[in-house]
DNA sequence: GCATTATATGCAGTTTTTTGCAAGAAAAAT
DNA sequence: ATTTTTCTTGCAAAAAACTGCATATAATGC
């Protein structure tokens, strides 16, 4: 058996399931143990997965790019493509970070000729598949925890453009206490990206309805759309249908 | 039997089993291993298969992985961790895009207690997992081949910095010529870095010596300490070692 | 056709790579 | 603290690769 053969074995062994035991693997394929663990530190060095002691790991499993499950996945696909409705050619919009946006940007179409801004990281980098989009990255201190600029350079940059329409998300909402936040830079930032869009849109499953946070980035008909994964006439939506906002 | 002959059966066999072993061929067709050897060795550099100690590999059998292989990996590595040596706790650094400063990134302790600026979206990444490190991205319109801030705005941005330390990459470096690229947009960029550093870090693998291109980003002399994956006193080095500045 | 040149093949000796094993160190488990 | 498992290091045997060279085969020019 050649080396290679081991090699792809083991690859596949850890993409399927994300963590082995060299005992194991070298068991199957009769080999020593000696050389699964040559076989491993080789494909460590190649940056092709993590060896640990006893076994290995993907790489996917340990790092930045943490491939743990999002939450309420469906939901929020579903509200990913009721905003790619609204995404036109030629328009300049902007995309906040968050599980439920990076499911958006995954609904824009390909081809799609668009100007984007975005402060976010992982926004960002999904918009690299784009070859029409424009992106722009408005810099800044970066806030670890979402993985997005934040401070008071961010908010100077966004001061100076004009955009279509944003889209953003949120902590938490309520019919009355609007947006709210956990985070006092966070609550500054979006109140800057409002204040820079003619139109925002707020993605939001349904779930966050009825809570809030300390900190308030705006009233709820700051915001022009809201699109939710339920039907727009659900009951749950009742409490909002009154204001002076589109739901979709 | 004519070279050719063998060399279509090699390929259709690899073809069928995605692997083979050479005593197998060489006894398939009557002919010794080492004539084997060479065929295999004749069609690996035409790209045809990959050989491997002991045999041959299909291509599809070893480069259908997600992620694109590193060249020259082990030398970027060598790279990093002596420019990791340099990084300073206190110091404000920044760190350009391309795989070996990449690797640079990976290769400075998580603890670490730095202010880091960067353009590029996978550096900022990778950076997230340094709780220690203020992460400053200089925002910008995004280069999609290169994963970074370009154009008027980044340089602008960057012309308001003073770094202590700046680590950057480049196409192709030359001790007569300099450092240049293909790409006019980034020899501005990385113009505007070197302008902004104290000090200039060149990380750059021994292969890009005596190569050009048509753009030029700084004189030799413009950078303060070139880091190869090479002895500092390695011949190859000459042509760099009576100018001024420092090779680790 | 025939001689000359270039290329291809096989062989022997040497070097490198791979693999398994063993003993002590280090890390996890009990 | 003790036991078990895993890691590291060094080593040796086997397999494979490389080198140089002699020979065989094919290609070319006359």
């Amino acid at each position: 058996m050649l080396k290679e053969e081991r090699h792809q074995k083991i690859l596949s062994e850890v993409a399927l399931h994300s963590r082995i035991l060299l005992t194991d693997i070298a068991d199957d394929l009769n080999v020593s143990v000696d050389t699964i663990r040559r076989d491993v530190k080789e494909l460590d060095k190649k940056q092709r997965l993590k060896k640990v002691h006893g076994g290995a790991v993907s790489l996917g499993f340990v790092s930045h790019n943490p491939q743990t499950e999002i939450y309420a996945l469906e939901e929020k696909q579903t509200i990913a493509k009721k905003a790619a409705e609204l995404v036109k050619d030629g328009s300049v919009i902007l995309i906040d970070g968050g599980t439920t946006c990076m499911e958006f940007v995954r609904q824009i179409p390909v081809k799609k000729n668009i100007t984007c801004f975005t402060l976010s990281l992982p926004v960002a980098l999904e918009m690299m598949n784009k070859p029409n989009a424009e992106v722009i990255f408005i810099g800044g201190k970066l806030f670890k925890d979402g993985q997005m600029a934040i401070g008071a350079s961010a908010i100077n940059n966004l001061s100076q453009i004009r955009l279509d329409y944003s889209f953003i998300g949120t902590g938490y909402v309520d019919p009355i206490f609007g947006l709210t936040e956990f985070d006092w830079d966070v609550v500054q930032l979006k109140k800057a990206i409002i204040k820079a869009s003619k139109k925002t849109v707020l993605l939001s499953i349904s779930e966050k309805f009825n809570s809030q946070q300390r900190y308030k980035t705006a009233d709820i008909n700051a915001i022009n759309t809201m699109i939710t994964e339920l039907d727009p006439k659900d009951s749950k939506l009742s409490a909002f249908q009154n204001l002076d906002i589109h739901i979709l």
